[in-house]
Order: structure tokens, then sequence, then C-alpha cells
DNA sequence: CGAACCCTTGACAGAAATCAACTAAGGTGG
DNA sequence: CCACCTTAGTTGATTTCTGTCAAGGGTTCG
């Protein structure tokens, strides 16, 4: 682990309560790896025996069923993921990749699950923490039961927007693919679907998006702080939408 | 509070670890009430200031956007709902409203708030508890993405079947309308499509659900520990499937 | 007994997946 | 540096799935 790791992870709002020397201890048992680009970093069903912290890079959490496959959220740094599974001891029910080159610390879950009933204040901060990943996950079953594609597009697009200082023009955060699978709907169709939102206020070209009418956008839109979250709130657990820049936020 | 309510809640995975004296106080806060068929218990967006357990009847936890709804889970005894909400002070994602008369109790959300930064076991206890809910969430968000109506419908059927005891003969816990709500179609929809899965190996006939060929039906289902779960993990937080009968899994 | 309401069925329209072909861009290796 | 290959993205044609609208039968409950 290098000498700038520790102040980064410590940062994190899941670590930050906790007492000093149970942080030490816990980074004691950790390491640190660099990983080259579309590692498989987890599979589906493995035992749960790290929590994983994304320092720089960006990790893909997916899911597979009957050959199917489908991506449940992309993380960034500086954030933890699949911290569930390490608390509850029980098989990742998502599997993570790498999406470019990455930089992880991987701390053993036995010794997470330890010092959480010994440590008051970090057992506040994973409460918070999973709570927040646990609203983030409503929010997201009740965008895919309650719109269809089209409005989830127009959504994220202007979600996007919002995130990075409702400005009128950004980069998408991954390609197309990727943010397809992430909506629940083929890449031809989102193709398709970006090309009819031209007339609702939003155009995409390339992987730059331009917010044309956003009174317009905006009304298709019809944005609810309770489905797209007035702020992400497990932003520190990367559950949530696939984001420009998540430190930001943060910070 | 009737005195063989307090039992009943003591007995909860998320109550009975913390300190008798701590758990006294927090029912001391808390009352009960019975409540009429179909009465709305809680309006997405309210602010969350009580937790509720169910002790009879049974709730339906639903969301709504743009004039549509979807119902997202169903809540039947004794089982606690919303804890996240109440855990971070922040406004319900989810709706909730009685489906037949029903007894609940409300506990303070500050109370709780309080005691958990007081009492280890019981902090513990909600870590635990979210955990699972989480993780159900997940499953939930999984089977939504990555299996089209049909097969949502057959592994619901198969499901149930199995949390009754591998039966091959049960009776639906929730009328139609609901159940297709909670499965993400239209009454219409389940309906043929529950035809159609006569040729599958099961055979609805009103309420009553026949299993006539097992293996058949299981190939079509391909049911997968990381989707219908292994058993429920979150039953006492009742964001699972709408179940027969929630109490007899966890006895 | 009547009024809701649930469920089902049919006809139709719209949404989305699939299959196939083609373009463009990026990376590799000669 | 260029030829080649791979892959993302797009577009079109088609099929499949799903929602919508409308109507009718059955049940429950006041």
């Amino acid at each position: 682990m290098r000498p700038d790791d520790l102040p980064e992870i410590r940062h994190l709002p899941l670590f930050q309560g906790m007492a000093l020397e149970n942080f030490e201890a816990l980074m004691e048992k950790s390491y640190a790896q660099n990983f080259p680009a579309g590692l498989e970093l987890i599979r589906q069903g493995d035992p749960a025996d790290f929590l994983h912290v994304v320092l720089e890079g960006s990790v893909e959490l997916y899911a597979s069923w009957a050959g199917r496959e489908c991506t449940m959220a992309v993380v960034r740094p500086v954030s933890t993921f699949i911290l569930a599974a390490c608390i509850k001891d029980a098989p990742y029910l998502m599997a993570a990749r790498t999406l470019g080159r990455s930089r992880l610390i991987l701390v053993p879950s036995a010794d997470l699950r330890q010092i959480f009933r010994r440590d008051p204040e970090f057992a506040v901060s994973v409460i918070d923490e999973l709570a927040a990943c646990y609203r983030t996950m409503v929010r997201n079953a009740k965008s895919l039961k309650l719109r269809n594609s089209r409005e989830r597009v127009a959504s994220y697009l202007l979600r996007q927007s919002r995130l990075a200082g409702d400005v009128a023009s950004y980069m998408l955060p991954v390609e197309k693919r990727l943010l397809a699978s992430y909506l629940g709907m083929t890449p031809e169709n989102l193709s398709r679907t970006l090309r009819t939102l031209e007339s609702a206020g939003v155009k995409v070209d390339g992987m730059r998006v331009i917010i044309t009418d956003r009174a317009k956008l905006n009304a298709l839109v019809q944005p609810d702080l309770l489905i797209d979250g007035p702020d992400p709130e497990a932003i520190s657990a990367g559950i949530g939408l696939p984001m420009i820049n998540a430190a930001s936020y943060r910070r």
C-alpha cells in the first residue's frame, strides 16, 4: 500500500468515524493491488472475503443469469463496494470487473465484521452506508418499474447534467452499450431512443451530451426526488448511477 | 399496547439482541394501533417519523410516479418495514397501505436512532437487517432486468411452492392484480401469461396454484440462489416477495 | 339487490428485442 | 506507416412482447 492511499480511505464516510487504532489495524490486514482493464475481480456466488475499495480507475458491478448479463452499477474512486455481502458473510450477488486499469484496496471481511462489533462509531457508519445503499436500490427499482426505457434514458441524461452542476453539455461517463445495459435495454434500443430524444430537448453526439431545451426535457422527465434523488445518498458505496466524477460531489 | 404484543416484537431479529432496558424504553414510546383495510399508512415523501411493525394483517408497500403506481412488496406479521428511512431520518421512498384489517406498532424513529448509538448489540442487529434488505432489493432488481415477465411469473410460482414446503398445490397469498404489479406487468398480461404457463408445468385456477410438472417448470425457471434466494434473508423487513406466511419461515 | 371490483378475453397499438448489415474508430502487428 | 482486425455504434427489417382499450362474467360487500 502506498503512503497516500490511507488518507484517501480514511476520508470515506464509512471509515472516518471509527477509532484511529481500529482503522489502522484494519488497514494493516488489507492490501492494495493494481489491475489491468477488463479483469474479473469478483464472481457472482463467490464467498465475500474482501470489502473492495476503488482508489483509481473504475469497476463495473454486473449480474448474470441463464447466459444473460446486465450492468448493475459502476463504481468510481474513492468508493467501496459489496459491503452487504461482507457484513452478512454471504455469497456475492453481483460480479465485478475493472473497466480500465484500476487500483483497489482489499479489506478482509472477517476483520471488518470483528471491528464493527467492537467500535460503535464504525457500526453507526456501516448502518448509514447500508441504509443509503438500500435506498439507492429502491430508487433504482422504482425507476425500472415506473418508467419506460425512453423515460429512463431521458432522466439519466438530465440527472448527469445536474450532477455535473447543471451544465448544458457534458461527456457520457461510460460507453453506450454499458449504459444501455444499466438502464435495462439493448444497445440498439438505446441508439434509437437517443434519436427520438432530439425532439425532446437533448442531443447526443458520440460521447457528448447537449441539453438543447432544458425546460422541454424537464417536462418529459418529471424529475422526482424520490427516484432521482436530491443527491446520491450512497456515493461511497458506488451503488449509484454511473457518475462523471463521484469524488467531486463528496468534497 | 396489549400485553402479548411485546414478546412478539421482542422475538424479532431486529429487537431480540438489544438490552432489555433499551427495548422497554423504546416500547414505552411506541404505540399500537388497529387500522381498517385499504388505509394509507404512509405517503411517499413524508418524513420518516415511525418505524412500523406489522403484528396482524398485511401491508402493501408501493411506489408512484407520474400517475402510475406499482407494488414494491407485501409485509406480513411479524415484520418491520421502512427501517432505512428511519435510520437516515429521510423521506419515505415508498408509500404503505393496509391490505386487510391490520394491527401495527409505531416506533418513533428519533428514539430508534438514539438507541442504536448507545446499544452496540442493537446496532449490530440493525446492520444485519439493513444488509439483508439491501440484498433482497438487489435480487429483485436482478429479476427485473434479467428475466422477462413470463420467467418472473414462473419463478414466483415455483418459489412460493418451495417456501410452503415444496407443496404441489397452494393458494396465492395476494390477489392477482397486486401480484401483476409486483412482478412489473399489467393484470391482463399476467392473466394471459398464466394461460401459457399451463404448458410449462403449472396451472392456476382462481387463487389455487397447482404444479403439474415440477421438472418442466424447474427447467423453465432455472432457479438461482443468487436471485430467488436460498431462503428469504430479509423476512423481518418484509421487503421480500409476498409470502404465504412469513412467520413460519422464521421459527 | 345493486354497485363496485376483480378477473378474463379479444382486438389493437406501441414498445422492445432480435437478426442482419454496415460504418467508423482504435489497436495490433507486420 | 500502413494493412488488418476487433469492437462500438448505428440503421433497417422483422418478430415478439407488452400495454391499452373495451366488453363481459363472476364475486363480494354494503
